[in-house]
DNA sequence: TGCCCTCTGTGCGCTAGCGTCCATACGGCG
DNA sequence: CGCCGTATGGACGCTAGCGCACAGAGGGCA
C-alpha cells in the first residue's frame, strides 16, 4: 500500500491539504479515465468539472488564429484543471485537451466550490498554483519571442517527461509542430538534431527521453525557472 | 465636479466597488505621482504597495533573458499592480516599470489585505481582474508566436492609447524595440509603414494616433480579443 | 504476400527579422 | 550661431523558419 500523502492522492496539489481535508476532498472525487484527444474544456465554455489528473496530462491551448493553436501550458499531477473557479469564474479560458491518457480525479464545479468555501487550505495552495500559472505563462510569452525551435521542442519534451512519469511516450512529429506552432517539418529537423546528440530516441511516434540532464542543457531556461517557480511556492 | 462612480475613484476597478466600500477603499489609499521609468515592483522581491493607476500606466516584463526583457501586459486605470496578494502571495512575479508618468493611488500590502478581508465585491472584482490577466497572457504568448511586427506594434500602440488617455504620448522607437523585443530598426521600419498608411504620426519620440479603427484594422486580432474579454467580465 | 496509411526525411525558393555599421536630421544648449 | 546628443532612416549579408511538394520507410491488415 502507499503510504506517503502523494501515493495517497496522487495528484500533487492534494498532496499538499492537511489529511483530513484532503481525504474529505478525495471522497468527493470521482476517479476518472481520460482518453487522448478528448477535449475537456472550450474557452467561454461554462466548467462542469475540474480535474486533478494523477497519471494523465492536459494541453491548454490559446485560442486558435489564422495559423492554428498554440500550447500554452501544460496541466498533469503537479496541478489541476479548472483553477479559475478559485478566482469566482466559472468560464473555461483555454482551450483543454487530453495530452496523455490516463486516470484523472473529477469533482463537480458545486462541489468544488463548496470546498472552496470549507478549506482554507484549499485556497491558500489554489491560489499558489494559479499564481505560479501566471508566471508560467509570462515566461512562455518571452519563450516563444526569443528562444529557437530545437530549446522549444527540448522544454515540451521534459515537461511532457515530468508529467508523463515515463521515459517514452507516444507523440507524432506532426502533434509536436502543432503544439508548438510551428511546421510538422520543423520538428522532424529540431528532433532529428536532438536524436543525434543521443539525448531523445523517436521512431514512429514513440519518443523515448535519453537524458534528460542532457536535454535540460539542450532547453532554453525556461524550463529550470518554471521548475524552480514551482518548487519555490509548492515545496 | 466629476459624478460617476469612475471619476470619483479615477480607477476603474475601484469604481465597480459598491459605494461605501469604495469610500472606505479610497480613504486607505495615499495618492502618489509615478514617474517614468521608476521600477515599481521586481521579480522575488516582495510587494510593499499596491498601485491602482489612475491617468498613469505600467509596463510589466518578462525576466530577462540574453535577449533582453519583454513586456508581457500593460497595466492602467483598467487594473492594478499587486493583485497577486489576492491568491496569498506576497511576492512581485514580474518586473513592473512606470510607463506613462502620471497619478495613480497607492495602499500598502497589509492594509490592502485586511480590505480584501473585508470586502467580498472587492475579492470578485479582482478575481475577474486576476482571470482578464491570465487570458490576456494566453493570447500575448500566441501573439508572439504568430503575428507579424506591425500588427503587434499597432496592438501595442492602441494598448497604449487607451491607457494614456490621450492620442499622443512620448515613446522612441528604441523604446518600443525594448517592449516588443525586437530591434530597433525593425521599429522604424513598422512604424514608418504605419505613419505611410496616415494610422500614426510621430517625430522624434512623440507618437500621436491618428486614426484608432483605422489601427485596429492593422493590429492583429489580440487587441479586440483582448477589449471584448475585459467588456465580458468586467463591464 | 501485397497494399495502403501513417510517419519521417529532403529539397527548393521565399520572407521576416537579425546584427551591424553608417548616414542624416532635428533640437536644445552653450 | 554652432555643436552635440538623441532620434530616425537605410544598407549590407545572414539565419530561422515558412509553404509546398515529393520520396522513402514502417507497420498493420486483408
Amino acid at each position: 500500500m502507499p503510504s506517503n500523502p502523494q501515493a495517497l492522492s496522487g495528484n500533487r496539489l492534494l498532496a499538499l491539504l492537511p489529511p483530513r481535508e484532503r481525504k474529505r476532498i478525495l471522497a468527493a472525487c470521482e476517479p476518472v479515465e481520460l482518453c487522448f484527444a478528448e477535449i475537456l474544456a472550450d474557452p467561454g465554455e461554462r466548467i462542469r468539472h475540474v480535474y486533478f489528473p494523477t497519471r494523465s496530462f492536459i494541453s491548454l491551448t490559446a485560442p486558435p488564429d489564422v495559423h492554428g493553436d498554440l500550447e500554452v501550458a501544460l496541466i498533469g499531477d503537479e496541478g489541476m484543471l479548472g483553477a479559475s473557479l478559485l478566482l469566482g469564474v466559472d468560464i473555461s479560458p483555454l482551450h483543454a485537451v487530453v495530452q496523455g491518457a490516463g486516470p484523472a480525479l473529477r469533482l463537480g464545479t458545486q462541489a468544488f466550490r463548496d470546498e472552496l468555501k470549507r478549506s482554507s487550505s484549499l485556497n491558500r495552495v489554489l491560489g499558489r498554483y494559479v499564481y505560479i500559472t501566471l508566471c508560467q505563462l509570462a515566461q512562455t510569452a518571452a519563450c516563444n519571442r526569443f528562444h529557437l525551435l530545437e530549446a522549444r521542442l527540448a522544454r515540451w519534451l521534459l515537461m511532457t517527461y515530468d508529467r508523463a512519469h515515463a521515459d517514452t511516450f507516444h507523440i507524432t512529429h506532426d502533434f509536436l509542430a502543432y503544439m508548438l506552432g510551428v511546421r510538422r517539418v520543423g520538428i522532424t529537423k529540431a528532433a532529428s538534431s536532438l536524436q543525434l546528440q543521443s539525448l531523445i530516441r523517436y521512431h514512429r511516434g514513440d519518443i523515448t527521453i535519453l537524458d534528460p540532464p542532457g536535454l535540460t542543457a539542450a532547453a532554453c531556461e525556461c524550463y529550470a525557472l518554471d521548475r524552480a517557480t514551482y518548487d519555490r511556492l509548492l515545496p
